[in-house]
Parts: structure tokens; sequence; C-alpha cells
DNA sequence: TCGTCAATAT
DNA sequence: AATATTGACG
């Protein structure tokens, strides 16, 4: 699966083996330092195909790989149901559904939006920034901008975390790490993707040893309903107040795509605000009895 | 390794 | 405002 993703006009310069020639640098790729990000995953959304064409040629000769979707309905739901490291949407002005969508998907997801759009007004320019898109160009867009652009959103990406690969060659690294004297620092493996000369399967890669590829193996933010809370509860009384720690919650609860972590947090901050309560009826006796 | 807490980040 | 992440500690 998930191979199926570009419905797109895909221009057919790079089927089968999948790597263009790389082998002699005459295009434009030559021209940029070799430390240019590669291999980025990125959704590209215009209601113009013709447009799309262009910018998807423009980002396939950056190494990236490119879906295009020119439905605002399907490029919502790609986004929800796929990992991507940049979208570039067109911004309408009008319904404000984009905009909402935008924004939701944006905080909920490890996701750099850029917009594009052929207004140039302030309004709309801030209008959009202030959604959370992390850029905004403005048509038309030439090859240099888009590059320079790139450069610049994926140094953002860097410094506010997690670039492509890196979660899952950490997982991946089943070693027993021998040594105790790193313990201290667990943090930088920026390790891109190195581009090995001969694998055969570049793309697609990590994602699949995941365990939850099933219905969604993204990593979003999760969302605390009132049903998923009522589960949390039951699971916590089930166990008993002494008994109930994160783990356990969890396997009791029974559900999806929840991590560990996930449980601790809510558990300190539902603990929280239960010890609160617990003070603020106290205080209330109080002053109960003091008033009579 | 796990659980808890507090602080901080997103 | 709601959640996540991190670091310290037992």
């Amino acid at each position: 699966m998930a191979e199926t993703l570009d419905h797109g006009g895909v221009p057919a310069s790079d089927d089968g083996g999948g790597r263009p020639s790389r082998d002699h640098p005459n295009n434009i790729s030559d021209m940029f330092p070799s430390n240019f990000p590669e291999g980025l995953r990125v959704l590209v959304f215009d209601e113009d195909p013709a447009y799309l064409l262009i910018l998807e040629r423009h980002l396939q000769e950056f190494q990236y790989q490119v879906t295009t979707c020119n439905e605002e309905g399907v490029a919502i739901s790609l986004l929800r149901n796929n990992k991507f490291d940049i979208a570039m949407i067109q911004a309408n002005n009008s319904n404000g559904d984009r905009i909402r969508c935008i924004s939701e998907i944006g905080s909920e997801m490890d996701l750099a939006i850029i917009m594009i759009s052929k207004d140039d007004s302030i309004q709309s320019v801030v209008k959009w920034m202030s959604t959370g898109a992390i850029d905004y160009l403005i048509k038309p867009i030439r090859p240099d901008d888009l590059r320079i652009i790139f450069k610049h959103v994926v140094k953002k990406m860097l410094g506010r975390r997690s670039l492509v690969t890196v979660e899952a060659e950490e997982k991946a690294a089943g070693e027993k790490s021998s040594s105790v004297g790193d313990s201290t620092i667990r943090n930088p493996n920026k390790r891109q993707r190195s581009s090995s000369p001969n694998a055969e399967v570049n793309e697609e890669d990590h994602n699949d040893h995941d365990r939850v590829c099933a219905s969604s193996s993204k990593k979003r933010r999760v969302v605390w309903d009132g049903e998923l809370h009522k589960k949390f509860l039951d699971a916590v009384n089930f166990l008993g107040h002494h008994k109930a720690v994160p783990k356990k919650i969890l396997e009791i609860m029974n559900v999806e795509n929840i991590s560990r972590e996930n449980v601790a947090s809510h558990l300190q901050v539902t603990f929280l605000i239960v010890c609160i309560l617990h003070i603020i009826i106290l205080f209330n006796n109080q002053y109960i009895k003091s008033v009579h």
C-alpha cells in the first residue's frame, strides 16, 4: 500500500527504478550545495492542474517525493492520513473552512505549511501566516524562489526538531548500548537519510517497520475527548487508585495509537485537577463551619 | 525500565 | 488552552 498516493499528473520521467539521472549532474541539482535536503515528502495542492505540474517538476528536480492534488477535500485527507514534511497549499480567499483545516492540521502534525497565492496583499499574507503557515509564496513562483524558500523552511524544521527519518532509526538500532557515557546526550541524532548508492528502494523505507501501519500510523496529537477520557477513567477505576499507573491504564483502555507517554501526561494533569478540586472543597467546608 | 513530578515547549 | 516532552530522581 501507500504507493498509490499520486493521482495528480505524475510525469513518467521517473518510474520503475525510481532514480532519475543523477549520474551526471548537469541539471539544477548540481547548483546546490551537497547538503541540500533531499527526500522530503511534499504535498502540493493547487486548483490549477497546469500549475501543479510545473511545481511538481521543479520539486522533483530537488529529489523530493512529491504528491500533487487539485481537490481540496482530497488534499486535506491526504494530509490527515499520511506523513508529509511540507505542504504547499494554494491560498484561496473565501472559505474559512480551509483556514480552519490548515491551522488544525498544521498544529496537530509535524508539518511545515507553505501557502501559495496570486494575492500579494498584506492582509492575505497576514491572514495565512497567522494560521500557522511557515511561509507565503506569491505566484508566479520562480525555481530560484523555491530553492531558497525550501532551504529556509527546512532550516526552521531542523531547529524545531525531527526531520525525516530519525525516529525509526532510533528504534531500529536495537543494539545494546554498551557505553554508559552518552546517557546524557540522547538528543543529537540528526542523520539524514544517506543516499546510498546501491539502494534499490530508497523511498517509503522507514515507515514500513513502524508497527501500526494499519489505519493511521501518524503521530498525531491525542485529543482527549469525552469518550477517550471515559475509557481512561474506567481504566483507572477498574485498577483502583493505587495500581493505576500509565502502563496498565494503557493496556486496559485498549485504544490504538496511544502511547504510554500520552497516558502519563493525561494522568498527571487529571490527577492535578482532582487534587485541586479536593482542596477547594476542603476550604469550602472550613468556610461553612466558620460562618455559622 | 518504569513512575512521578515539575518545568517547559509546542 | 490542551498536550507533549524532558530531565531529575527514587
